[in-house]
DNA sequence: GTGGCTCATCGGTTTTTTCGATCGTCACTA
DNA sequence: TAGTGACGATCGAAAAAACCGATGAGCCAC
């Protein structure tokens, strides 16, 4: 006793009250006439109530009859619906998505993606978080983060990662730097050079230190910032050199410092950008899906962004 | 395929979403961790869509899964509202009733009792509707009234009645005229006399000519009044005389009007008061628990209406 | 690798659901 | 007043499902 009601005994109960009939109300419902009977006097036994006046000639509803067959219509519509949610976002790029962006490709890719995602996928909810890599990490095995915009290759266990393009790194240097002036520009070229990178914690230092096979302890200024602009601003003022992703220079970030750009003449000297997930996530195809996207239509294609075929 | 989700697969989801754990979760809900498993399959399976991230050392709800668990916690918290507002109604004198009454006790009755009801059952609201006896009895049948209050007998099929009390007719006349002038009122002394009734379908009148062992060919004067009130002003201005319900003379009908009254000297000179209701009507027993309401606190206790014991 | 923890899967058992047939009641009719 | 037809309730058997314990497979930590 006191077990709940079950939905399909509430769906009877609909049944008999517009039918006021229990014998087209069983039909209604693709079931016999015994068992709609069972199953309504089960329903006002577990509800201690009576919900039906039944008669050999009329079927009435009580007062509580028809105040539960009110709710019931309510609570048979909630779940329709949320069947009806469930389909939707079984449709790929539809629904919300947790993405969380790493800070040296957010501004630089963020505004054309979302812009086109608004126009293409006008059902498809993207949050964006920008985060340090391993802060992104950290929040994605905790499951508050579904899927990962970052440079990688980057350390975590458990996930998947599909690589969408490379992004080459480019020489930013003030007008007569010496750089700006030899044939051709080589990673070896950095060495001694007053580099300036990001603080700790950007991948970007540790990516760009690697493209052009340096240690940290080859970079003779203490100096690190904590963003690109800012990193732009003491190249302006003649501090040092700095590597940028090329991807910033679709950005006005360089605008009014006279600060040049040149790139590397060898190859390889550049980060991977790529999609990161757990690797049990649910979404998997709809986290390709959206890789393709941001591949065609996340960045403007030059020179310098090599599309990666598809692992 | 297709089919619903059921209440227990909802609450099953919740268990998880709340213990992100299968094993505790199961425990949660007294099943075993097999069942549980099975229960979230199925559900996932008739849905569509992956509702939980499963990996051997967590469990992560997947966006839609977590939009998933919060329609369902709705959906089973109107399934608990349904039960309690059942549970509640299940109390006499609580919820909802509709209640017929005839024209010619519901002024005299109505305001003492439902000020009554509202004082002491504030949780029981009363729906009323005046008509005539035959109206009231054909909205029983079709199940748009609860409950009739009238004068019984009244002819109707498949119904029950609960007299509740007896209520003298008074003989209603203008000054100087010569029955209030006999020693004993009979009503054998009626005949003749130019009596005012009330028009064909109130059963006041039926009741009333019954009471006095009258026919209808035995009244002299074709006019025939709506209502209490233009019958006491017919009396006023001398048109001739008539019966009153006792009951009426609670309220100041005659206020003004300096007609006189008075109760016939022979015993039966009444109409009974109850109540009538289907009888597979469901609460019964609460329509008696309101009949004896009536009976203490429906009228004023004074001679001529007399309470009836219980049939 | 090994052990421990997780959720999924598998048979068998128990419980529930469902159905057709039948019963009792009621209103209407002959 | 007995017969008739329609209705919902009830019953027993069959079918379906829910449920359980045991086992399996994947993963992580050691």
């Amino acid at each position: 006793m006191s077990h709940p009601p079950t939905l399909k005994q509430l769906k009877y109960l609909c049944a008999v009250a517009e039918h006021l009939h229990f014998g087209r109300a069983a039909r209604a419902c693709y079931i016999s006439q015994s068992t709609l009977s069972a199953g309504i006097q089960e329903l006002e036994e577990h509800l201690g109530v009576l919900l039906l006046e039944r008669n050999s000639k009329r079927v009435l509803l009580t007062e509580v009859g028809r105040e539960a067959v009110v709710r019931s219509h309510q609570i048979l519509n909630a779940v329709d619906d949320l069947a009806a949610l469930c389909e939707r976002s079984a449709l790929p790029l539809s629904g919300r998505m947790r993405l969380g962006v790493i800070p040296t490709i957010a501004p630089y890719l963020l505004p054309r993606l979302l812009q086109r995602l608004r126009a293409e996928h006008p059902e498809f909810q993207l949050f964006i978080r920008e985060d340090l890599s391993q802060h992104l990490v950290d929040a994605l095995h905790q499951g508050e983060l579904d899927l990962l915009l970052l440079a990688i290759p980057f350390p975590a266990d458990g996930v998947e990662s599909l690589p969408l393009f490379d992004d080459d790194f480019v020489l930013a240097y003030p007008p007569q730097h010496p750089l700006g002036r030899i044939a051709q520009l080589h990673s070896r070229d950095l060495r001694g050079q007053d580099l300036l990178l990001l603080e700790e914690g950007h991948c970007l230092r540790g990516h760009a230190l690697a493209a052009c096979r340096l240690n940290a302890s080859d970079l003779s200024v203490p100096y690190q910032a904590t963003s690109l602009n800012t990193l732009v601003q003491m190249v302006a003022n003649g501090i040092g050199i700095t590597l940028l992703p090329r991807m910033a220079l679709d950005t006005p970030i360089l605008a009014g410092t006279g600060i040049r750009t040149r790139a590397f003449a060898e190859d390889g000297v550049r980060r991977t950008i790529g999609l990161m997930w757990r690797r049990q996530a649910a979404r998997s195809e709809e986290f390709r899906l959206l890789g393709e996207f941001i591949r065609q239509h996340g960045v403007t294609p030059t020179e310098g962004r090599t599309p990666l075929k598809d692992s």
